[in-house]
DNA sequence: ACAAATGATACAATTATGGTATCATTTCTG
DNA sequence: CAGAAATGATACCATAATTGTATCATTTGT
């Protein structure tokens, strides 16, 4: 079971190159061999990051994209939702069948107190603490 | 995300209802029809369940499943590991590129305190737990 | 005008999940 | 002993999610 998928996972690698070289654009071609990612991909995933106002682009030639925002303002849920969705750990799929009234359900209960705790954890990590 | 995959959830929707009728041998066929389950599938699941010494099972006319040890001796990781497998939240995909050395990894550190939580509180639910 | 970049989007391959089918073996019952 | 009712083992299939690729349109610097 990953907690980290592989867009994600790329995102993070252009997010923490660019958060290194501040101010820079930085081309998609240059990602490419720096981070050693298909290329392709790695588009769709720098146009998703856009999109969510992580970074931002810039058309025509000379382009590229640059972080819209400082690296400590960046942080590891972020992107992870962009790409895997709100972090659901709960929902019950065990529909009324193990526990008699869903309101009181132990099992809910406990899994969204880990739920929490994950998100808040995550919600902790930003880019500038990945650098050092 | 999801925490929790089907065959986790069926299993353990069946070891719950064993747990409610401690002591009784029950069918595939009764399972069937009490946990409105896919029947081949979840004869897969019980027996992966036997397999793992969650459940025994008793073979020929009359035979079923029967839990192999009491409802508190059986915790919701078990029944996850055989499922899902082991929880692995870390594993660094961001190879080196990330952190200077993976010896000191910030972000490794970080997940693999998350997952230590997430696996201590799911290793202290127990299916007695779910029943009351 | 042209080249170099991104925007948008449709399509394809691979892998994981969820599920079915079948035949062999065991055991109870008459 | 014969036959039915159960599980054991295992191969197969279907669907969905993940991980990509390809292509054409648009923008922008020279
Ligand atoms: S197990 Fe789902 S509501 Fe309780
Ligand atoms: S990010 Fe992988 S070793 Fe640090």
């Amino acid at each position: 079971m990953k907690l980290i998928t592989r867009n994600t996972d790329y995102a993070l690698r252009a997010v923490c190159f660019m958060a290194k070289h501040k101010g820079k654009v930085v081309s998609v071609a240059e990602l490419t061999r720096k981070l050693r990612v298909p290329r392709p991909f790695l588009r769709k995933i720098l146009q998703s990051l856009n999109r969510s106002g992580i970074l931002k682009s810039l058309r025509g030639q000379g382009g590229g994209f640059i972080l819209a925002k400082d690296a400590t303002q960046i942080f590891l849920m972020d992107i992870m939702r962009i790409f895997q969705g709100k972090l659901r750990l709960n929902d019950c799929l065990l529909k009324k069948l193990i526990c008699p009234n869903k309101r009181s359900c132990p099992l809910r209960k406990k899994i969204a107190k880990i739920e929490s705790y994950v998100l808040k954890e995550l919600s902790a990590i930003n880019i500038a603490s990945l650098l050092e």
